[in-house]
DNA sequence: ATGGTGGGTAGCCCA
């Protein structure tokens, strides 16, 4: 049993919907998770999806902001959603999956950017952050299902995962208080950072080019800010990872671009 | 050292 799953940070859902059918047309994904939807419930795009052959549709959003969405060819018949946190915000849905190999839990996350100040007691918001990848490390202390991590974590953590490691030290995505977070993560559940294992270190591998530069390609300060940890059970059923750099460069890009990676179950 | 570009939505907030 072959799945082809895919992340992407899309910067809001309905803005990009003709990239997303764009890139759900070329590469065909069996599963789509999509991060910063931007959008309530109630107006998410959910004819266009089916109109693409994704019939299977998780979705959990907000208003203005954050929102994460798990689309699929088959149906998803069950979801459920944790308020990481308790801050109400839409980062996270969870559909459970059948495969050849049993029952695996698929994970869609958003983590907080945490904005611009890498100090905790001066921004609330990188404390928010921090204080939500301790919370992702005590709930993968007690993970049993086999599971798979997707979605946009907004951490680097690897010094191969940014443009330059040392002139991000001190900047948010890039500091140790997250970088070391990320390793407590892998180890209290064993996770495989599965892009990683296709391209090791100390191969550039970046997802996320900022709009701010002139021009994208030709700087390429990228950052590893997306990523695809699997249970240490499954890291063998992988085959395949791509990061989809070309859809950077389509017309009105998310500053994010997808990663694939192909299981056979 | 600074500000650069986007989306959502009604005034700035967030990335």
């Amino acid at each position: 049993m072959k799945l082809r799953l895919a992340t992407w940070n899309i910067n809001s859902v309905r803005a990009r919907i003709g990239i997303v059918e764009q890139f759900v047309k070329t590469y065909r994904p069996d599963i789509l998770c999509l991060q910063e939807t931007k959008v309530m419930d109630s107006a998410f795009p959910k004819a266009a999806f089916k109109k693409m052959g994704m019939h299977g549709i998780a979705i959990h959003g907000q208003k203005n902001h954050h929102g994460v969405a798990t689309v699929a060819k088959s149906a998803l018949p069950e979801m459920h959603k944790r308020d990481w946190c308790s801050e109400g915000d839409a980062r996270h849905v969870l559909t459970p999956l059948q495969t050849a190999r049993g029952a695996i839990d698929l994970h869609n996350f958003y983590v907080p950017a945490g904005g611009d100040v890498p100090n905790p007691d001066e921004n609330p918001k990188f404390a928010h952050k921090l204080a939500f990848l301790d919370e992702m490390i005590d709930w993968s202390k007690d993970l049993k299902t086999p599971s798979i991590i997707v979605g946009d974590l907004n951490v680097a953590p690897l010094e191969s995962d940014v443009w330059s490691h040392k002139q991000l030290l001190k900047v948010v995505s890039h500091t140790p208080q997250e970088t070391e977070r990320m390793k407590t993560m892998q180890e209290a559940h064993g996770w495989v950072d599965i892009m990683r294992r296709i391209k090791p270190e100390p191969e550039r591998l970046y997802s996320w080019w900022s709009y701010r530069a002139k021009d994208w390609r030709a700087s390429d300060r990228g950052r590893r800010l997306d990523h695809i940890w699997v249970s240490p059970e499954l890291a063998d059923a992988v085959s395949h990872m791509e990061v989809v750099e070309e859809a950077r460069g389509w017309e009105k890009p998310s500053d994010n671009a997808p990663v694939i990676a192909d299981f056979d179950f």
